[in-house]
DNA sequence: GTTCTATGGGTACAATATAACACTATTCGC
DNA sequence: GCGAATAGTGTTATATTGTACCCATAGAAC
């Protein structure tokens, strides 16, 4: 169980994204039982879609990607079901700039949510990684004016490591 | 042109709110015409909406109001026009968390759009303020990863100073 | 005048998300 | 086992948010 690297906020695209995908429907799995909830088939093949990749994927791409695979004609509200579950756990997070959602790759229990997001423009790649001072001095700010924060949104928008190399 | 107090972030319910709309419309008029365009009577009214308040409002309420006040149905795409080209000068921003658009009643060309927005859960009013801290902090973390920001969004959802106050 | 850009009216449509209702599956207490 | 409560899903229709496309007008540039 030892890990060779911590892994990079951006890996890069031909990594091998089965151990990311393997521990991101445990770590899911184990939030639903701490909770008293099921991993159902539905919620994982859901999962599935979003957790196949480091990318943002919109709802009705999910919907669209799950019956084709599968030859049945899912309804929209049954995606957001499932996703509402997910983002409950919070082995899914919403990229609210996008309308799109994202798997938590991100061994953030331990912060809480408090991680900042990064989201490449071009490619629609996902980072999350946690930014303490940021968080502070957002808490504070926010706090000196009276107000009382239930939850904080960070997102970055701009290029990943692949795209601002590759051409165009 | 002496300002007795700085405004806070949160002005109260009740305040005279006629000198923060006259300075939004006069900032507005002048970024459209420092770019050689120009504050139409569409786009003008759609900023009176939505710098009427210091709060977040949909782009169909906008609508909807100007409908009734004017007695004449305007398509979405008219406002949704509008408002763009008030977000490209900056006058108007969105409010992504919620699909929401506010005017800025900040006067911050300064720090260029550099400011936290803090928006409340129950009234929707909003308030930004400027936390170099903290947009330092992620602008660091970003490029540590080799990631290439373009654009920091940080919106702060809780309560309000007035709705922490009062009851329910 | 001709040409270019900015502006926006009008129609239709795309994309995203939810309401309402019925039904099945699972758990829990007894 | 049995009944009640809760979790989970299917089905249908609808709500909300945002654009594509085509064309008409106004003003500035040349
Ligand atoms: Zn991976
Ligand atoms: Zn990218
Ligand atoms: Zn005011
Ligand atoms: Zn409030």
């Amino acid at each position: 169980m030892r890990r060779t690297q911590p892994a990079p906020a951006f890996p890069s695209p031909g990594h091998d994204h089965a151990p990311c995908l393997k521990e991101t429907l445990k770590r899911a799995s184990d939030a639903f039982e701490a909770n008293g909830l099921r991993l159902t088939p539905l919620r994982r093949r859901v999962l599935e879609e979003v957790a196949g990749s480091h990318h943002a994927v919109g709802a009705y791409e999910i919907l669209e990607r799950l019956s084709q695979k599968e030859r049945t004609r899912m309804a929209p509200i049954s995606v957001y079901r499932a996703l509402d579950a997910l983002l409950e756990m919070g082995v899914v997070h919403r990229l609210e700039s996008r309308n799109a959602y994202f798997a938590c790759h991100a061994a953030h229990g331990k912060h809480g949510a408090r991680q900042i997001v990064l989201a490449c423009e071009r490619c629609a790649m996902v980072a999350e990684i946690a930014t303490p001072a940021a968080f502070e001095a957002i808490d504070g700010a926010a706090r000196g004016t009276g107000f009382a924060p239930t939850r904080v949104m960070v997102e970055v928008a701009g290029l990943c490591t692949s795209c601002a190399a590759s051409p165009q």
